[in-house]
DNA sequence: ACCCAGGGTCATA
DNA sequence: TATGACCATGGG
């Protein structure tokens, strides 16, 4: 068993074949940072369409704002993201992310944080795990953070680049050190993993419809 | 009826 | 450190 290791020219070549592929995705699907930070929590384990029922609830409501999410019912609250799942769970939650951003003064203030400082902040809070911060890392206060999710795994899985096992800081080390600190490519490269796997690389042990393997072990042979 | 979805926490060994 | 139980709705 290998260590994941694929080459900088491989994952440049897999992001441009997924570019042709699906184009540019938008990500993060959010109107304001605040809006993307309550998305990244309300899609834990849950399908993005349930999500958008939830903070479609919550804009209705006047709810999309830390401080009428901090002085809400949670039962109320949990009424509201209902659809999202888990709606216990993560009204408790939403409510420890808008209390951590009162208690450091505001998102201005933590925009002027290193991305470390920001990202050990966000893992603080109970129920903001690896994922979840990475995506409001990149997504909500643009930093060079690579997420690693589930898609992630299973994609480069079967293009043999690694094993399945690897730690999440260990992906994420790697993605980082070996493309650079690219915001821009970063927020592109996760979204794209998200479409190919729904699209294309899903939970089938083989996607027959996906030509992504052959093409890029072809990309390969041909730069060397 | 079953499986899955843009995870994370907590208890246990 | 590494499993397993638990959280729960909605779509295929």
């Amino acid at each position: 068993m290998r260590s994941f290791s694929p080459s900088r020219p491989q994952l440049l070549q897999l992001f441009n074949l997924m570019l042709e592929d699906y184009g540019r995705q938008g990500w993060w699907p959010g109107e304001t940072p605040f809006e993307v930070m309550v998305g990244a929590i309300l899609t834990q384990n849950t399908a993005w369409t349930n999500v958008e029922v939830a903070i479609a609830n919550l804009k209705r409501a006047g709810m999309l704002a830390p401080a009428a999410i901090i002085n809400s019912d949670q039962t109320e609250l949990a009424q509201l993201i209902r659809s999202s799942g888990y709606f216990n769970v993560k009204a408790e939650r939403l409510k420890n992310l808008c209390r951590f951003l009162q208690e450091c003064g505001g998102e201005g203030v933590l925009r002027e944080k290193t991305s470390q400082e920001l990202r050990q902040g966000l893992l603080s809070v109970n129920g903001i795990g690896p994922e979840t911060a990475d995506d409001i890392l990149l997504y909500a206060f643009e930093r060079p953070i690579f997420v690693i999710d589930a898609y992630t795994r299973r994609i480069f899985s079967r293009l043999g680049m690694c094993n399945g096992q690897e730690s999440y800081e260990e992906l994420r080390k790697w993605f980082e050190s070996g493309l650079g600190p690219d915001q821009k490519l970063f927020n592109e490269f996760h979204a794209l993993i998200v479409r190919h796997a729904k699209e294309a690389c899903t939970t089938e042990p083989h996607c027959e419809q996906c030509s992504l393997v052959e093409r890029c072990l072809l990309g390969a042979n041909r730069q060397g």
